[in-house]
DNA sequence: TGCCGGGGAGAACGAGCGTTCTCTAGACTA
DNA sequence: TAGTCTAGAGAACGCTCGTTCTCCCCGGCA
């Protein structure tokens, strides 16, 4: 399956030339260089940029997702696993490179051109929701639907706002939210 | 001060095309076109694409707020001042043509290369959270300023969940969410 | 040793962009 | 009427990008 080493290494230049800089400011030519690959070669791997495009936001998807599932696995189990959503997140935004959520990017660039886009943001936080409905459900909460739909708001306010920098400490602020979300009504 | 007509013409056009379509995807010449205004003339008005594009962000940050402030203060005195922004978020997404928040679209865009983005979207944030934060004060609110951010990411999840159309009704939903949120804690 | 196929480096190509320049037509003045 | 200035239309320029093509080298085989 991913036993092809130089796809890989394609795929992670296109990750990190993508994510930090933009899709449309990042030359097939970039991501040869970073990937030390023949431009020959990189188009046998991705016979155009939309293809590579498509891969990069199914691979962030899925390791985004996975990555989020991992950390709340991983939290004990005293904190509730709605919070531990908002753990991961104040992880992630101290990542350096930090840039915003990738499929809204991605949409903010090419939405109004791109269907690869739209679909890549829709699925990626459907995918996220379901997540959420879950997480609400072994919590206890009453209406875990309209709570995952809640928690999902409060999770893209969040990382709009560390992409803007206008609070302080927004997985901390949001999970405060999220915690009067699950507990009132 | 906008006694200038064509200045207004590129503006509309502008406005119109950059958030319909993207900022990078839109060349001059397509402005030039809509406006209906000779080359010469838009970069008489304009001495760059940049300005240009400082020029839309700042007009649209000053119509959006201005008309969220309308909205709220025509809304009955019935209903909490911070549900009626979500009412107002509930008319915007009807609109024909809605693509999201222009700031962070232009963020995704441009965050990266231009930090003329981070700085709109960074300000275009702040000064909504300022204006949730009196709202909240208006409604009796015990912490205006830690509800000001919870209502900010409900706003902002709001949004981007009714780009990516992961929620039925994003406007509704979250104006629960934001009442749950001002009344407990 | 002579031959051949595959892969790498990078030139080439066509398109599109932001920006500037040129040409021309028309209006206004002496 | 002759001259001058303005403004519009659009060609031109330099650049970048996605994609393809060409050339050359190098390893395997008779």
């Amino acid at each position: 399956m991913d036993a092809d080493p130089i796809r890989e290494r394609v795929l992670d230049a296109a990750d990190a030339l993508f994510y930090q800089q933009g899709i449309q400011a990042v030359g097939m030519d970039a991501i040869r260089a970073r990937a030390e690959v023949s431009l020959k070669r990189l188009y046998q791997c991705f016979p155009a940029k939309e293809a590579l495009v498509a891969a990069y936001l199914r691979r962030r998807d899925e390791r985004w997702i996975t990555a989020l599932t991992d950390f709340v696995e991983n939290t004990p189990a005293t904190t509730p696993r709605v919070c531990a959503v908002f753990d991961f997140l104040a992880a992630w935004f101290a990542t350096p490179g930090f840039r915003g959520c990738a499929f809204v990017n991605a949409f903010g660039e090419l939405g109004a051109v791109s269907p690869l886009a739209v679909q890549a943001l829709r699925s990626h936080k459907e995918r996220l929701r379901t997540r959420l409905v879950a997480l609400a459900r072994r919590d206890g909460v009453a209406d875990p639907e309209s709570a995952a739909a809640h928690l999902l708001f409060l999770v893209d306010g969040a990382i709009v706002a560390a992409s803007a920098g206008t609070v302080a400490d927004p997985a901390g602020t949001a999970r405060e939210a999220a915690l009067r979300v699950v507990t009132a009504g």
